[in-house]
DNA sequence: AGCACGCCGACT
DNA sequence: GTCGGCGTGCTC
């Protein structure tokens, strides 16, 4: 027997695979294939593996050798999840990429890049060895818990067991029931994507024939009329439509599941269960509307396909709405009609329904959404779809550069300069635009990005040749720039003319929109109700227990909130250091501002937008739904309100505080304010009617605001690119950040010093810090951060990269780096 | 990421 | 003493 199986061995040949595991380690491991698999295993397929003592995870194929790894032996893959591959060989590639150039592991990548139900990982299950007779009373307290909760629940989780014990250590109790041959231990995967299924009938090709199916009336009138309105009812749907549902049917008919089910058996239909997508939407027919650019767009529009003649990325700086949006669509459509993919992507807060549906109207079946709302089902089904070519044009936010294009054409990065567009945390710490670039490029695919206010970057890269550079500077059907006041908070506090945080100025504005049935939007880029609270007595704040802030005051929920780590307590009614009453909320976010003006027009119908109201998946368009239909006249809220929104009776813009945007310790804190201020003020106004933007500020002749008035970002371009070049900032220079954290921040001071130390016996005074940052500790763990500048061309960052990664590892092999972790940041933003 | 192993403080 | 928390190392 056994020289038989090495006989036939010697004519079959031993495959290993390297595998990608969803886990954030550094290497990629190798697993041994089965014969009888051999011929399935091919790169970007999903394998099952064990990996650890008893885990088993989703892999992904990443390479096939013939070689057998020489240290160990390798285990064998216990299962080939697909037909065909999940993942193509080009985002293999892009994985690699991202990893590479992010500072962080492919494993992690695919992490981010898969939707979770393509992703299995095994669940422990823990349940009795049935007919297995014990005594219970020989238990102890912890044991006896468990078999009594199993009487209950067939099968527990080791979660659940941590629960119901009340302890993090569970697994001894686990084993020593196992061995006592009372529970059994079970660790299985389940495919979690579940394709919908739908009944749909069709006719016995024998009733084509009209004589049959007279006659089957005849007998069915007679016998059983329901069962002749359902086959009228199909003849009648099956003329208008491809394929018949059984509950398409049931409903147009008025005929129960019974009759149904006799037509059935007697042969008149036959069903089939197939797979539906989730997908769907109004098959409505699909409307084309046909729209004609203006002389401005269309001149636009031949400048940015003049330059892809030439140049791959071509950046579109239009002012806001300058119809950026009907250029795209022109742009795609030329694209798909040479038969290529199209990825167009949005801000995650700007992917509204809104803005789908008007997509939808162009492209109809063709396009393809993707973004954080859907659940896990529907991302496969995207996937799915991209990857057989079905959508034409993806949709989406920021992870959608993952999708398994096929024939990329065009990428679309609208709002270039979206700080959404780069994933802080976990890592992969990247941006979507810049990997959309490189994904363009790895496609030989155009990109263009599209701004009113680009991010320095591309503007750089635009200016010196790199990209292309459209310009266009009309907006759209003769729409004219907000008028922009700014009030000075200290002139109108003198005055006594400020009610709470609103200016005289503001309040009139409110009003003369109000009676013109015109609508309001305030912005407060702070959410809660006060960032601070102080006792006047004594000067004591309450701080965060896990970080280094003070706590916001939440008044919706009367406690205290960290911003950070998501800790609350009550919050107290006389200072816990003293016992003072006199407790004063210091600063206000838009929950305060919401409150006072309830408080000042209480007439007036509020809402607010920000993230404690939009966490639940239908809220932001619950909001924005009540903004259109105009059950809103003031809509207050933070940088949220900048992005996306675009409604026609939105005439009036405040801003309540400008300082808390310029002030912000940052050298990109005046392109941030500007970018804001730009965007919100592009919000107000309307065809017929100039919008007013009123900018409350302490330093009304700040330089930014001066700026965004005269609607000159190429002086603010200018003016801020001097100070980048003597200080090192990006564009000029590239930054990495690494983050060092430890609990203890004495031997994190030590680590630090070291690592920054160890960094600049090769990158000397590129090397910066170690500096504590902003907040210098977040759950519990102190941060020091050491910044790498480095020359925008004069040093290759691929072997920067590859120095930093080899004495950070270098580091971590040192008794030193005990309990620290180091995290890198590649682009910060 | 999860799991085992070993060290150490708190409670019977 | 013993139990359980927590840090550390390893997983093909």
């Amino acid at each position: 027997m056994l020289e038989f199986a090495e006989g036939a061995a010697t004519n079959r040949k031993t495959l290993f695979v390297e595998v990608i595991l969803p886990l954030a380690i550094s290497i990629n491991y190798t697993y041994r294939v089965p014969f009888e698999l051999n011929d399935a295993v091919t790169t970007g397929k999903r394998v099952v593996v064990q990996f650890g003592k008893s885990k088993l995870y989703t892999a992904i194929v990443s390479a096939i050798t013939e070689t057998a790894p020489g240290k160990y032996e390798a285990k064998y893959i216990l299962d080939i999840l697909d037909e065909q591959p999940v993942v193509t060989t080009r985002q293999l590639q892009f994985w690699r990429w991202l990893a590479d150039y992010y500072m962080c592991n492919e494993g992690e990548v695919m992490n981010a890049a898969l939707p979770t139900a393509l992703k299995l990982a095994s669940e422990t299950k823990v349940m009795l060895n049935k007919g297995f007779e014990y005594d219970k009373a020989a238990l102890n307290d912890k044991e006896y818990l468990i078999t009594e909760a199993l009487d209950i629940q067939p099968e527990l989780t080791i979660s659940d067991i941590a629960k119901l014990l009340g302890q993090k250590t569970v697994m001894p109790i686990l084993k020593s029931l196992f061995e006592k041959n009372i529970i059994n231990i079970s660790e299985e995967v389940a495919e979690r994507y579940k394709p919908r299924k739908r009944a749909f009938l069709t006719l016995n090709p024998a009733y084509h024939n009209q004589d049959n199916l007279q006659e089957l009336f005849i007998i069915l009138e007679k016998r059983a009329p329901k069962q002749a309105d359902a086959v009228l009812a199909y003849i009648k749907l099956s003329r208008q439509q491809k394929v018949v549902s059984k509950t398409e049917l049931l409903e147009a008919s008025g005929a129960g599941e019974s009759s149904i089910k006799s037509l059935v058996e007697k042969e008149v239909f036959f069903v089939e269960e197939k797979n539906v997508s989730r997908l769907g939407y109004n098959e409505d027919e699909d409307e084309i509307i046909n729209f004609v650019l203006s002389d401005a767009q269309q001149a636009a529009l031949n400048e940015i396909r003049q330059h892809f003649t030439e140049k791959d990325v071509v950046l579109l700086h239009g002012v806001t709405s300058s119809g950026k949006t009907q250029i795209y669509i022109k742009e795609i459509e030329r694209v798909m009609a040479a038969g290529k993919q199209v990825l167009y992507l949005l801000p995650e807060i700007a992917l509204t329904t809104h803005v789908i549906e008007r997509l939808r109207i162009y492209f109809g079946n063709a396009i393809g959404v993707y973004h954080s709302r859907f659940n896990d089902n529907e991302r496969v089904e995207v996937w799915q779809k991209v990857l057989n070519g079905e959508y034409k044009v993806v949709l989406g936010a920021r992870s959608s550069v993952f999708l398994p294009f096929n024939d990329l054409g065009l990428i679309i990065v609208d709002e270039e300069h979206e700080t959404s567009y780069k994933q802080f945390d976990p890592a992969p710490r990247y941006n979507a635009r810049d990997a959309a670039i490189y994904l363009g490029n790895m496609f030989g695919s155009k990109v263009l990005l599209g701004s009113a206010t680009p991010s320095f970057e591309s503007y750089y890269n635009a200016r010196t040749g790199k990209y292309g550079l459209v310009e266009l500077s009309e907006r759209y059907g003769g729409v004219q720039l907000p008028l922009i006041q700014v009030v000075s908070i200290t002139e109108e506090t003198k005055r006594k003319t400020m009610q709470s945080h609103f200016s005289s100025v503001l309040v009139q504005d409110i009003y003369q929109a109000l009676d013109a049935k015109e609508q309001v939007i305030l912005f407060q880029n702070r959410r809660g109700y006060a960032p601070v609270l102080m006792c006047k007595v004594c000067a004591y704040t309450p701080k965060c227990i896990n970080c280094d802030v003070s706590l916001t005051y939440h008044k919706h929920t009367h406690k205290l909130h960290c911003h950070y780590c998501g800790y609350k307590e009550d919050s107290p009614s006389v200072c816990p250091a003293c016992g003072s009453t006199h407790l004063e909320y210091k600063g206000f976010g838009t929950e305060k501002v919401e409150d006072e003006l309830s408080v000042l027009m209480p007439e007036v119908r509020l809402a607010r937008m920000d993230l404690d109201t939009t966490r639940s998946r239908n809220s932001l368009q619950n909001i924005l739904n009540s903004l259109e239909e105009k059950k809103i006249d003031v809509l207050i809220g933070t940088q949220m309100v900048a992005k996306g929104l675009d409604f026609a009776d939105v005439t009036v813009i405040g801003i309540i505080n400008a300082d808390s945007l310029l002030k912000y310790p940052d050298y990109r804190a005046n392109e941030r304010s500007y970018q804001m201020l730009a965007q919100v003020s592009g919000r107000a106004g309307r065809r017929d009617k100039q919008g007013k933007v009123v900018i409350q500020t302490y330093d009304p002749n700040h330089r930014v605001i001066r700026q965004v008035i005269a609607n000159d970002y190429s002086d603010l371009y200018f003016t801020e690119m001097e100070e980048r070049k003597s200080f090192k900032y990006p564009p000029y220079y590239r930054i990495i950040n690494l983050d060092v954290k430890h609990k203890d921040p004495e031997v994190l001071y030590n680590q630090a010093e070291y690592l920054a130390g160890e960094l600049r016996k090769h990158f000397g005074d590129r090397v910066i810090g170690p500096e504590p940052p902003l907040i210098n500790r977040i759950r519990n763990y102190y941060i020091k951060s050491i910044m790498l500048k480095f020359e925008r061309d004069s040093i290759s960052i691929v072997k920067a990269k590859a120095i930093i990664r080899e004495t950070i590892t270098q580091f971590q092999t040192t008794k030193l780096s005990k309990g620290s972790i180091v995290q890198a940041d590649v682009d910060p933003y």
